[in-house]
DNA sequence: CGCACTGCGTTCGAATACAAAACCTGCCTG
DNA sequence: CAGGCAGGTTTTGTATTCGAACGCAGTGCG
């Protein structure tokens, strides 16, 4: 499957990872929740070759990640900044950067602690659900298609199926 | 930079995307959330080449993110599970779908819905803090170094750097 | 003027990852 | 014994990705 592919696929997954779903772009957004706003600043804090750091800067602004909007003029230069759809990517960045706190850590522990200005304390993230606030675990999940629900050659995630396969299994 | 790399760096974030920031690699977690554990089915669901599942299986198993165990002998056949570790992504992946459907839907609205089993309703995933349980908002989250901290080549994310770069710009 | 510098990229072969298809193994079934 | 099935590996060609170097505009400095 080739990275187009991809996009048209009516799984929510497959089209979230043919936007940030390379090693690159992650890191990237992760930068500009940090503030990292330009080129050379990028280039420099993430070892990045050149070239990679402008075909994916310029695949997010394709995509509404990112803005491309000048900070001087006389030289005209840019910087490269999150838009409303990029500062969405929240939580999809908090929940990776959590589990690697969580199982990635060495003898030594986390890299970093996460403190809430509202509250004041350190804390991790945890997702809920809307309605009723209660913490999401995967066997109380149901899913079932909505209205873009294409034909599911990827039966969408969480579906509960009974793994479809060929009916009957002789063996056990 | 490498692959092998990223697992160095004392960033979680470049830690995690070392073990899953592969293309295939989230698609293959997301079926592994909808029950599906046997090579042949993964690879018919996904149309991915078998090599490449091959190797991402046999990764994810050594990160213990899978576990192989056998559901058969005689011929010995075995399926994939998560571990308890590969269950803790299951924020990660909610978090991503949840993108992808407020984000890249068409016009005809998402591909599904999800139901939560307690509440009985239809939800999105939130994130909200463990503390004090309001929704997480960038701006209103500090980060500062951990036990783990190593040098800061990485800033790691939400640290509320004012952007390190050199001292003074001459041009505004 | 003329030369260097800064910010932001592009161009170029070499290395890597990937896709498609065929092949192998161990066991079972007809 | 032919064929099938689950779970891979081998082989071969193509698309991505990479690192190093170069291009280029607009100053700033002597």
């Amino acid at each position: 499957m080739q990275w187009n592919k991809l996009e048209d696929e009516a799984c929510s997954m497959a089209r979230t990872i043919a936007v940030i779903g390379d090693r690159w772009t992650l890191l990237i957004l992760r930068d500009c929740f940090l503030r990292v706003r330009r080129f050379e600043d990028f280039q420099q804090r993430l070892g990045i070759t050149r070239p990679i750091l402008a075909d994916r800067l310029r695949k997010l602004v394709a995509k509404f990640v990112l803005a491309k909007v000048p900070y001087q003029e006389r030289p005209v230069r840019y910087e490269y900044r999150l838009t409303p759809k990029g500062l969405d990517l929240y939580p999809v960045v908090m929940s990776i950067v959590h589990w690697g706190d969580v199982h990635m850590s060495d003898r030594k522990g986390r890299p970093l602690l996460h403190r809430h200005e509202l509250c004041g304390k350190d804390f991790d993230p945890v997702l809920v659900c809307s309605e009723c606030g209660e913490p999401l675990v995967p066997r109380q999940v149901h899913v079932h298609p909505g209205p873009g629900a294409g034909s599911p050659r990827h039966v969408p995630l969480g579906m509960d199926v009974p793994v479809p396969r060929q009916p009957a299994r002789k063996r056990a």
